[in-house]
DNA sequence: ATTATCTATAGATCTATAGATAATGC
DNA sequence: ATTATCTATAGATCTATAGATAATGC
């Protein structure tokens, strides 16, 4: 009895204990995933070495390795489970019955918050050049063009229902895209604005970019709740 | 005359030759910038070794240092390099003369169109964890935030002016000017699409994100020279 | 017995230095 | 004599493996 409530408090563990005496938070691998998303989003994933990821959750450098065999399937990891949790995000299919503009609305909304809010802090590591080139290259490059494709999709039906102007498909879409993605390198967690409210201005933003007219706009934010 | 002929032709130069026989392109030291800044963007700097920027010009990995004393010098001359261009290609103050809105719109074209055509290709370096962390982080985000708070300026004078419309100044600011920073992630040469009118496009695109009135930007881009 | 860590270390890098070498310049 | 390269290598990493160790579980 005394026994469990020890249990309870110190997680008695299997195993020898770490020299460090430093607690599992989540889980020993998922804690991994969360130290080196932090470093790798800071210094790049060549310039982490496996010893700052295991100092970070203090365990001993080759103890990492009992965890994930090779440093690169942290990284996969990584980008796997975001990837999941995207896909998981965002709206699954584009209603038919609703306008592009609604959707893309939505759309937008969700990619926006999802980038701020993503617990591996995803929006950092999509710039780095180990997944732009080489092994991992491939699936980032996949779920990224999927999702570019129904932007474009979307845009490119708006136009024809006559609520988006364009020049240029392929730029606007890019642009649109690209707030997204450039929102990481500027964001940081400021308690005066949430981050709903910073994925609906810039859902705003983009809109605008495509000439909507502002009376249809301000009827797709009332009825998808936005002030 | 004979040995003059040779001079010209083959560049007979001082010093060992290369094993490689690799002739010299611009200059060893300018040779090296360009090799590594395209190495760097696409394997990133920390994943990059002395010996491939080496390679890459057909020297041997050592002969590099003779060029540069520390392999971080070379991305710090990239760096100062390109910065300095930046400053030159962008219109030197905000003519008062001009409306905001004005003074934004040609803003917008240099710096989106320097994006595109800076020699070292600094738009993908700029993404370096290396260039946002580390000792050479601080030159670069002083020079980013100096370009930020001339757009934020423009902006919130636009805004005084009556030309622009925005929810959150800082939120539209960081948006407009992510259009140039994300530009490197999609833009690649295509002979169907000038840079001069990418960079249009995307300042059409900011300029409607900022809400001006269609008319008034067409008044605009007829006095700048677009179509 | 099983588990999660530890210590020790092999083997493969990678940056940078020292000193030799093979050209031109005078 | 000066220059730009070369070869050889020191010394500092870094990833990953092997085998020991210190807990719990049964």
């Amino acid at each position: 009895m005394a026994k469990q409530r020890l249990t309870k408090e110190h997680k008695a563990r299997v195993g020898r204990p770490r020299s460090s005496k430093r607690p599992i938070v989540e889980s020993a691998r998922e804690d991994v995933l969360r130290a080196a998303a932090t470093l790798f989003s800071k210094q790049g994933y060549s310039a982490t070495s496996t010893r700052q990821i295991a100092e970070a959750i203090g365990i001993k450098q080759p103890s990492l390795f009992s965890h994930f065999k090779k440093k690169e399937h942290i990284l996969q990891e990584l980008v796997h489970k975001s990837t999941e949790r995207m896909f998981e995000a965002l709206p699954k299919s584009d209603d038919e019955t609703q306008s592009a503009a609604d959707s893309l609305y939505l759309l937008m909304r969700c990619d926006f918050l999802f980038l701020m809010t993503e617990p591996y802090g995803i929006g950092g590591l999509l710039h780095l050049p180990e997944l732009r080139n080489g092994p991992l290259a491939d699936a980032v490059a996949q779920s990224r063009h999927q999702v570019i494709e129904r932007y474009q999709r979307l845009i490119a039906r708006g136009v024809k229902q006559g609520d988006f102007q364009t020049q240029d498909l392929a730029v606007a879409t890019h642009t649109v895209f690209g707030m997204g993605e450039s929102l990481w390198s500027w964001y940081s967690h400021d308690p005066t604005r949430s981050p709903e409210k910073i994925a609906e201005q810039i859902a705003d933003l983009a809109m605008h970019a495509l000439k909507i007219d502002a009376r249809k706009l301000d009827a797709i934010k009332l009825r998808y709740g936005a002030d």
